[in-house]
DNA sequence: TGTAAAATTTAGTTATGCCTAAATATTTTT
DNA sequence: AAAAATATTTAGGCATAACTAAATTTTACA
């Protein structure tokens, strides 16, 4: 069996790799909050395991086996995260933490049973998609808000589920997946968003704006 | 923070403790599955924490931190086991290998959201008492079934949580706690019971029987 | 009570996974 | 293309928690 500290680079390695780019060393570092000699020497036990490929000073590519485990990490994080918002209520800007220690603990049989109680669902509660037992994770696609303009409305389908601040922030506008909005005003100069949620007018930030994704645009 | 393998010190103390008598270097070795040296290592680490009393040679006893520890943890376990049986539905044989590892790991939130889910539950599905939210352990009281005579009829009180295996056989009886059963006969010589459960017969030898414990009893 | 057996502790080792500091390789700047 | 800045690796340590082997203490019995 893996230890917790691996499957965390895995999971890691494979989400820098989707964001694009060569995932280097120190960029390994900054995200797992470890210094940089340590992912050195985690990188070489994982490269002698097969999980990842790896030339020094040329940053490290997930193998099939690596993908698959990361996945998989992946898959238990986003289910407990909605089985504890749906099952047990917990609020959305809390279940992220409870969710990253618990996914790499629960068996296989749990997985499957939480996966059955929520009708197989394939989006997370902050709208990340849930790959299914086999690795394959559901296409989503989605814009940042940061691109829209004045009188677009839009649905949110994710937002940056790490920061439980913003979250709740988010929370506090009913800015959750699945809710529509409309654009009244961008300010100039890069400056915030006013938008229309149900009738409520909100004030976004840009900062903010840059964790928001949407999809299903209509020029209004 | 303290670590899982402290934590499972100090629930293995506690439990050895119950069960009388004084609570060894090699007695708790045994318990753990681990080398007599190791839990002497293990020992003076938590003397020095205050959690435990320790005098060489002489076997140690849980101070009140130790004893708090003790119990969350035990608490954890036992709601653990419940929710995923009740909840998720897992086979009351497989909850206690999962509970054993998401003990160490459940936040204080997700404690009290399966605690009021449960609406408070005082046993676990294997009928061992759960502790409450101060520690308080809810009194029970049970004998062993090897102790029963022909013709005495009782209820499960009680079964070891701990042997996947068991508890299945016990099941295939409908052996649950709760449930009410009569003893036809006991054989002599320290044979098996043959006893009556809901109409059905069943015979369960005396090893078995150790492991079950049983109350409201009636002679009949 | 002395000696053998059993239990316990000490000493030294291993593996994981992190750290700092120093050395080395690569990239960028001038 | 050499010097400076940045990134990465090596070397050496630390803490945790297990292990084996050897030494010590306690207990049991003859």
């Amino acid at each position: 069996m893996l230890s917790q500290a691996a499957e965390d680079y895995l999971k890691s390695i494979y989400k820098l790799q989707e964001k694009g780019g060569k995932v280097s060393t120190g960029v390994l570092a900054e995200f797992l909050n470890v210094k940089p000699a340590s992912v050195t020497g985690m990188i070489k036990k994982l490269e002698s395991m097969k999980l990842i490929k790896y030339e020094r000073y040329q940053g490290v590519t997930l193998t099939n086996a690596g993908k698959a485990i990361a996945l998989e990490v992946i898959r238990h994080h986003r289910l407990l995260e909605l089985y504890l918002f749906k099952a047990l209520g917990m609020p959305w800007d809390g279940v992220h933490d409870e969710a990253e220690k618990l996914e790499h603990v629960i068996s296989e049989e749990m997985e499957a049973r939480m996966d059955e109680y929520l009708g197989y669902p394939t989006a997370d509660p902050h709208g990340s998609p849930i790959p299914d037992k086999n690795g394959v994770v559901p296409k989503t696609e989605s814009i940042s808000m940061t691109s829209l303009q004045d009188g677009q409305s839009c649905v949110v389908a994710e937002v940056n589920d790490s920061d439980s601040a913003l979250l709740r922030h988010l929370g506090s506008f009913n800015l959750y997946p699945g809710t529509r909005f409309r654009v009244i005003e961008v300010a100039p100069f890069e400056g915030p968003f006013t938008i229309d949620v149900a009738g409520q007018q909100a004030v976004i930030g840009r900062e903010v704006a840059k964790h928001i994704f949407v999809n299903d645009i209509i020029d209004t």
